[in-house]
DNA sequence: CGCCCATATGAGACTTGTCATATATTGGAT
DNA sequence: ATCCAATATATGACAAGTCTCATATGGGCG
């Protein structure tokens, strides 16, 4: 869907080779938008179908030439319509609260070591974000600085305005809050689950009843 | 990928159609995890071709008989194995954090619009799930409530453990902390955009000059 | 010599989403 | 009385999107 739109928005910056748009996209977007290569030539093909963008091909010494991408009339006319509609609900999909959904058919052990290695994962990728927003070189800014012409025609590549740059570190700051989120949910659960399982067998099965009242009791997870 | 093994996660609280499982993802993990009922019948049909449910017709008066789908061993072998695998890293997609991050191109006018409708939109998803939690029915118990054999064997129904409730309840308030931490950040995004724009345009351009010093000048968005 | 970088393309499998449709019964509206 | 709507139940077909894998060229570098 918007795959499209999001390599139309770097064209928007400057022309670019489907090469350059991978590398890109990993390095600024990365982070909420996962491209592969496959799929970004083939996003181009049809842009450049759809007229939204025409390709200039770019001799080189040595390389392969460079099939550059650029913005047609259409193609930011169709950029900017989409930047203005506001985005549909997007669908939900976490394999991970699937398994904690159930999750209390396993030992409860192996639940909080499942935990525990979530942790591990997130606060992991919390540090690269961390990273990425300490050393505060917008992602912008590389791609401004790469002068990918070589025709010494600077012209496309403009500086990153304030406004560019605080949107651009706005999205590298929600990844963050959402992962240091995640984190102390991890956190709390983990503790939760801790509180339970210290809970003596037998006042746990009294909470059990207690909290069920009247029905036929559960088999348990004592195991 | 997982839609299977969620499949699998109800059918092991007790056999059910496709229809009541239609029912029972919208109730309970609808906040993570959408399902069409195309997809829910595809997916049981693979799987009793993987032998991983069985199907009992039980005919009904008047209504379409029952195709109960039952977990087989080896179903319930496949759900806790996938239980137990950690969850590998889950490819993220935000479209809109991709209109954030290009939304430079706007008049920042209508980029603030876009983030109040995002704000009440948000907001409106977060009362939802608040509602949930308040009235503190998990989802389980629905589940467990509903007595859809009709032959008065309510055996596989099993009351909700403590445990089972917990996680239950976790996986909501992970969506709430999310939502939270979303609304916080679309908030200070907009009061940062305000404090920019706020900042008469001469100044704004020293900002700009300052920041990206000695290279050639931006258009800018005054319009 | 062999691997990596820059650059690009193709085939095929699989997942998802969307839409349409079928049947039988109960319960309300006209 | 009759008809429509809703409920409970289930399928089929197809478009669109994604992922994965494989492959090709030609120069630079260790």
């Amino acid at each position: 869907m918007s795959l499209r739109h999001a390599v139309l928005g770097f064209l928007s910056l400057k022309p670019l080779t489907g090469y350059d748009l991978k590398k890109y996209f990993d390095g600024s977007v990365g982070h909420f938008w996962n491209a592969d290569q496959a799929q970004i030539y083939r996003a181009l093909t049809q842009l450049t179908e759809d007229g939204l963008v025409h390709v200039r091909v770019v001799p080189q010494e040595g390389r392969p030439a460079r099939r550059e991408h650029h913005l047609t009339d259409s193609g930011r006319a169709e950029l900017d319509a989409w930047l203005r509609a506001p985005a549909g609900p997007q669908a939900v999909r976490e394999p991970f609260m699937v398994q904690v959904f159930f999750a209390g058919r396993l030992p409860v052990a192996e639940t909080t070591a499942l935990l525990d290695a979530r942790i591990a994962a997130t606060r992991e990728r919390l540090g690269v974000l961390r990273a990425i927003a300490a050393q505060s070189a917008t992602a912008l800014d590389a791609i401004a600085d790469t002068d990918t012409t070589g025709t010494g025609t600077t012209a496309s590549g403009a500086v990153p305005s304030a406004l560019d740059r605080l949107l651009a570190t706005a999205t590298l700051e929600n990844g963050i809050r959402h992962l240091t989120a995640e984190l102390d949910w991890l956190r709390d659960l983990r503790t939760d689950l801790d509180d339970l399982h210290a809970a003596p067998a037998r006042i746990r099965r009294r909470l059990d009843r207690a909290v069920s009242d009247g029905h036929a009791h559960h088999p348990g997870q004592d195991a």
